[in-house]
DNA sequence: CATACGTCCTGCCAGC
DNA sequence: TGCTGGCAGGACGTAT
């Protein structure tokens, strides 16, 4: 599931090989991924020219010539793929399989969007409108003006478990349940906590916890657990680090009390019962 | 308004 | 051995 690292990851790969490239033409296999009529989609980017390739939070930001921006949120099994080889006969390799978009760029090479379960979108918008969609979207966690009191006013007033506000894209973007889990465990912050409770020391320090596993898989770029791949098709290499998410039943790494996993909100959270304490602390 | 929960979609695998 | 029901969850829509 690609979150913040694995997008970052697909990203920093993608920047150099496709600025100032020419979409020379694009096919789409798969039109449920779109808003919009696939012929109109097709036409509408074809001819254009990437200027530059971004991130924000889980989403691939693609500024085009014209000018306009297409949003790339690869949802649960979505992979960027550049395919940049040619076979023996001189012709682009086969397509691989659950192709759902295809750019063929100028001049050669190919950008495939491939998709098993169909979760992602690809969104062409104006300026204007990714203005206001950037706008609706939550903090940068990696942004460093981004202080310990502003995350402390992003979790003010909620009163959802602090993995589901964690998973909000809303209040921060780019956090999905795997690094959510592994935040709040080296935060020391029990995942059903009420978000809202945090003093300006928790939240400093869910902060911190924040960044640090981030940085780390982006380091390592990204975890598969199963369907994600970078831009390149391998697998990320964060997956050994994790320390909670998947752990259910293996000795806590700082404590050894055996990890447990609770649903929150239809979603599975991790955590060291031991680690991780429920109740706020009593002097705040 | 904020929160909870169902929905989409498919591959995988535990359990019968 | 083969089949199948349940599970995985990002983002959004609907319900409360």
């Amino acid at each position: 599931m690609p979150e913040l690292p694995e997008v970052e990851t697909i990203v920093r790969q993608l920047a150099e090989p496709l600025s100032g490239r020419l979409i020379a033409a694009v096919e789409v296999h798969r039109p449920d991924l779109l808003r919009e009529p696939p012929e109109l989609f097709c036409r509408a980017l074809a001819g254009c020219r990437v200027q530059s390739v971004t991130r924000r939070g889980k989403n691939v930001v693609l500024r085009l010539s014209g000018p306009q921006v297409l949003l790339v949120n690869l949802g649960m099994t979505g992979r960027l793929l550049l395919d940049e080889t040619l076979d023996e006969t001189g012709s682009p390799r086969e397509a691989p399989p659950y192709l759902c978009v295809s750019f063929s760029l100028a001049p050669g090479g190919t950008l495939h969007y491939v998709d098993v379960r169909r979760f992602g979108r690809i969104l062409r918008l104006s300026e204007g409108e990714w203005k206001i969609e950037s706008g609706r979207l939550g903090a940068e966690p990696l942004d460093p003006r981004l202080s310990a009191e502003r995350m402390k006013e992003l979790l003010r007033g909620s009163r959802a478990p602090l993995h589901s506000c964690l998973l909000d894209q809303h209040r921060l973007a780019g956090i999905g349940n795997i690094y959510a889990s592994e935040s709040l465990f080296r935060a020391r912050l029990h995942p059903r906590r009420e978000a809202g409770s945090l003093n300006l020391r928790e939240s400093e320090a869910l902060l911190d916890a924040v960044r640090a596993v981030l940085q780390e898989a982006i380091r390592a770029r990204g975890t598969t657990i199963r369907d994600y791949r970078t831009a390149t098709g391998d697998e990320g290499g964060f997956g050994p680090a994790l320390q909670v998410y998947g752990h259910q039943g293996d000795p806590c790494p700082r404590c050894k009390t055996p990890i447990q996993r609770l649903v929150l909100a239809n979603r599975s959270a991790f955590y060291c019962p031991s680690c991780q304490r429920q109740e706020p602390p009593s002097d705040s």
